[in-house]
RNA sequence: GGGGCGUUAGCUCAGUUGGUUCAGAGCGUUGCAUUCACACUGCAAAGGUCACUGGUUCGAAUCCAGUACGCCCCACCA
């Protein structure tokens, strides 16, 4: 079967991809064989793929195909998260851009928007993984909203609510204005910003002139104040205590109180207490019995109780107060400031401390065999630095607040009196159950009244969409509504989890605590923490800056093979990968020094495929003497390969692994072997040196495949007739056969490749071309070894003769590989150019000699370092004597 | 403010218990090659005080301390 001349990748990818799936490969299912299960990060139902996932992905590709090619039974779960507040925006934004309001929806009326949007687009991002050639188990794909899941959640919300975790509490929450809900702390992200300080000064009531002056970031809040604090000790202000001051613009009169949280050096010892819109501020409140005026509005506009501005936004209202008070004569001064503002991690809008009445789960319990099963290892972070970080974390662990205002998502399943509705929020009382009638049961029971279901009212929050992905690992497999299924038992705990540090705390920990909260096991053995994908400048990736490229067209390009040798080369665990690409992405000229490494690389696979296929072999002629020798290296050389590899994966080394089979393929193989396998022209190769180097060939091919899918399946089916129904990735990967001899073979062969390059480069710098064959004298300690390889040598530099001797014959210029000298004739040679060369060897193995003589001569040397170590220092001595004593007869032989 | 990580060739990175002649790879650069699989190639070459300072050690890119620069995480000082 010959093959096209030149590789169509995008039409050959997606022939195999399709191929694979049709024939069922990527399926897996509990069988007598050891499981080996990762589940997928599973990306925003909303997402479309970016370059984190294709890294991402690509690493979990290669570990499932590496381990499916190992014999396990390898299941790679894929699928969706619903993303309740990202889905919710974006499904808002699409209805009213159609002229349709949420607020002119009822909840069923939106959400079924929303399932018709997620049905219409949810899928593409899985589209866009088969892309990159992931071989995920399709039949098992799940959305964390699916029935099954979503009951799931609803119990273990209601599970943990009896087991006491979860409770609901009035609290200063993180508001987004912008999504307009409550966000968990890890939701905010704090980025520093330049702003300003605002010195305010509060006339002092019943006085004409003396003042009080406060500094605050945010002068906003001042029509919300209902007190000004100075620290006990501070007696400065001791006099003030008790009296009131007047605040700007309204005139109420509010307290002076002490309190010890106020900073005597801080701005002006003087702190405004705005106990609705700040935490500590809120403390002071509560300590004092202090007034609560939220005049903010859910949105961020000023309310009602501001008295001023009202409906006007916060930002707008920060100018507009700050030269409002300046007129009225109260701004002392406005410095410059830098400091941290909290903003939300999904809509970038800062965010709003809020008083709110909120569902938290209590951590501190719960969490503790997470902390455990890291620290002890039972969980493995890849790399280990971020176990401190987890440490810290899980040690510090605060409450998570998991309720959202949103209608996307899993509806908290408490019920509340609709007898009650005119009582105060937090008064009412609550029901829970997994389903209204539970909720009905408690309700009868607690209040003794016949109650029927509609005098019930469901709390109309939703859960935080990262209290159903932290069952992720078993809920997949149906382990909480189908207990003890054989699935469940087969594949959980799961092997391996790959994904990015910045969701370790987010989701990584959350799903260890799960894991042992409800199956006692860990959910995965090993964690990969990727890197960050940074621009060429540094810069994360992200689309606000719009620097990261778009991986499908980086494979249009390049190939899914291409992008995924550039995404993961140089890509160590934990550390950044810096990505190549052009920074303006508008300009289209989409290119990648990484990808285009990988698109070679694809291509000299296809390309020795083109060689070997274009050889006709010859039945029955026998190995040739350089055939033998190539065969018998290039064996070892592949089992060596195969032990690196197995070495490599055993400690996650990805990009290492990669570039051990790019470097045996390329240049090993390609560069050596198939070179000496070559024949010579005219001739025709025999059948059973063929049928050597297509074995050796398909071996290769299966340790490449992990890493470049498609072209080793393109090529492993052209090098002989295969059955409907075989593939490369559903072979069995060679072991390393290792041999007694294996490493003295090896190293004999790397000083014949040496001798060849040095040979090369003598010629090159002599000016003689590498076809004029020459005579070649060898002074070595080991002739059997370049009698053994003379076949190689003579097809490598086209050799006319080789002799030993003892010293360089006269009109020769020499060479030296490791101890062995080589001497070639040359026409005229210039004596003293070789004089001045023998003498800079001799007096750098002089020098280095001395330096191993002081070493051994050393008698603490001696006493501490180990035998080896020893061993090899003698070794490097006498190698150094025989170099030296080998110059020094050269010298001799010039005159 | 607290914690963590990093700094090795022009660029991106390896360097896996301190000890092979340990200073490496790929890209880029510079020569040379060319009907013979591949210019998406081959052959060769140049290129580094391993950030800096001090310490431990017979021996340090590797261990320790400090300095400089960079990055990340955590944190309620207005």
């Amino acid at each position: 079967m010959s093959i096209a001349k030149t590789y169509n990748a995008a039409e050959r990818e997606e022939k195999w991809y399709q191929y694979w799936e049709t024939s069922g490969f990527f399926r897996s299912v509990p069988d007598e064989r050891e499981p080996y299960t990762i589940v997928i990060p599973p990306p925003n139902v909303t997402g479309m793929l970016h370059m984190g996932h294709m890294l991402n992905n690509t690493i979990q590709d290669i570990l499932i195909r590496r381990k499916r090619m190992e014999g396990y039974n390898a299941c790679w779960v894929p699928g969706t998260d619903h993303a309740s507040i990202a889905t919710e925006a974006k499904v808002v934004r699409l209805l009213r851009d159609q002229g349709i309001k949420k607020s002119d929806l009822t909840r069923d009326e939106f959400l079924k928007h929303a399932f018709a949007w997620k049905d219409k687009y949810g899928g593409i991002i899985l589209d866009q993984l088969r892309k990159l050639g992931a071989s995920c188990d399709w039949e098992r794909t799940r959305f964390t909203m699916d029935d099954d899941y979503y009951r799931a959640v609803i119990m273990v919300f209601c599970d943990l609510y009896e087991k006491g975790y979860i409770y609901r509490e009035l609290r200063m929450v993180n508001w987004d204005p912008s999504g307009l809900t409550a966000l968990s702390d890890e939701e905010v992200i704090h980025k520093e910003q330049q702003g300003k300080l605002y010195y305010v000064r509060y006339k002092v009531e019943g006085t004409s002139k003396e003042y009080v002056t406060i500094a605050t970031t945010r002068p906003e809040t001042i029509l919300g104040d209902t007190a000004i604090s100075v620290n006990p000790k501070d007696m400065r202000f001791m006099h003030l205590v008790g009296k009131k001051v007047i605040v700007p613009l309204i005139n109420r009169a509010i307290p002076i109180i002490a309190d010890d949280y106020v900073d005597m050096e801080f701005g002006t010892g003087c702190l405004k207490v705005t106990p609705a819109h700040d935490v500590n501020d809120y403390e002071i409140g509560k300590r004092h019995n202090l007034e609560t005026i939220d005049v903010l509005n859910p949105n961020g506009t000023m309310s009602e109780a501001a008295q001023l501005y009202i409906g006007e936004d916060r930002f707008v209202v920060r100018k507009k107060i700050s030269k409002d008070l300046e007129a009225a004569g109260h701004i002392v001064k406005i410095e410059d400031y830098k400091n941290t503002v909290g903003h939300s991690e999904r809509t970038d809008a800062v965010i709003e401390p809020r008083l709110s009445l909120q569902w938290w789960v209590n951590m501190k319990e719960i969490s503790k065999p997470a902390l455990t099963a890291v620290m002890d290892d039972t969980v493995n972070l890849i790399p280990a630095k971020f176990k401190n970080t987890y440490r810290h974390w899980m040690e510090n662990v605060k409450d998570w607040c998991i309720s959202r205002q949103l209608w996307w998502g899993q509806q908290i399943p408490a019920f509340y009196l609709n007898s009650e509705n005119e009582l105060p929020e937090h008064q009412r009382q609550f029901f829970v159950g997994v389903t209204p009638e539970i909720a009905l049961e408690k309700a009868r029971a607690k209040t003794g009244l016949d109650l029927k279901l509609e005098d019930l009212r469901q709390d109309a929050d939703v859960l935080d969409t990262w209290f159903s992905s932290w069952l992720w690992p078993f809920q997949v497999f149906k382990s909480l509504t189908e207990p003890g299924n054989a699935e469940a038992a087969y594949y959980y705990p799961t092997n391996d989890l790959v994904t990015g540090p910045d969701i370790l705390f987010f989701w990584v920990a959350r799903m260890i605590i799960a894991g042992y909260e409800y199956e006692g096991k860990e959910p995965f053995k090993n964690v990969y923490l990727t890197g960050l994908i940074r621009d060429a400048l540094g810069r994360k990736m992200s689309k606000m800056l719009g620097n990261s490229p778009d991986p499908l067209d980086l494979m249009a390009l390049y190939g899914a093979d291409g992008v995924r040798f550039g995404v993961l080369t140089s890509s160590p665990a934990g550390g950044d990968l810096t990505f190549d690409t052009p920074i303006d992405l508008t300009k289209k000229e989409l290119e990648s020094k990484l990808c285009e490494q990988g698109r070679n690389f694809r291509n000299k696979i296809w390309n020795a495929s083109n060689l070997v296929e274009g050889w006709v072999p010859e039945a029955g002629k026998p190995l040739t003497p350089l055939e033998k020798v190539a065969i018998n290296w290039m064996k070892r050389r592949l089992s060596a390969t195969a032990a690196e590899l197995a070495d490599h994966f055993e400690k996650f080394r990805i990009s290492d692994a990669l570039a051990t089979i790019r470097r045996t393929i390329w240049d090993e193989f390609c560069g050596w072997f198939l070179e000496m396998m070559k024949p010579n022209r005219d001739e025709a190769i025999g059948e059973a040196a063929r049928e050597q180097v297509v074995q050796l060939f398909e071996s290769l091919l299966q340790l490449a495949h992990p890493f470049v899918p498609f072209i080793t399946e393109e090529i492993w089916q052209s090098l002989r007739p295969r059955k409907e129904g075989e593939s490369i990735m559903m072979t069995l990967i060679p072991e390393p056969i290792v041999v007694g001899d294996d490493f003295e073979a090896l190293t004999a062969f790397e000083l014949v490749k040496d001798t060849v390059t040095a040979v090369r480069a003598f010629k090159a710098e002599k000016g003689i071309s590498n076809k004029e064959p020459i005579d070649l004298y060898v002074n070595t300690q080991s002739p059997e070894i370049f009698k053994a390889n003379l076949p190689v040598l003579e097809r490598f530099l086209g050799l006319r003769s080789m002799q030993f001797v003892d010293k360089g014959p006269a009109g020769t210029g020499s060479l030296r590989v490791l101890t062995t000298e080589f001497y070639i004739p040359l026409g005229d040679i210039d004596i003293e150019a070789e004089k001045a060369k023998l003498l800079k060897d001799i007096a750098y193995n002089e020098g280095f000699l001395v330096s191993i003589e002081k070493k051994l001569g050393n008698e603490k040397f001696m006493a501490n370092a180990a035998a080896a170590v020893v061993e090899s220092e003698l070794k490097k001595k006498a190698d150094a004597e025989a170099t030296l004593r080998l110059l020094r007869e050269s010298l001799a032989g010039l005159g």
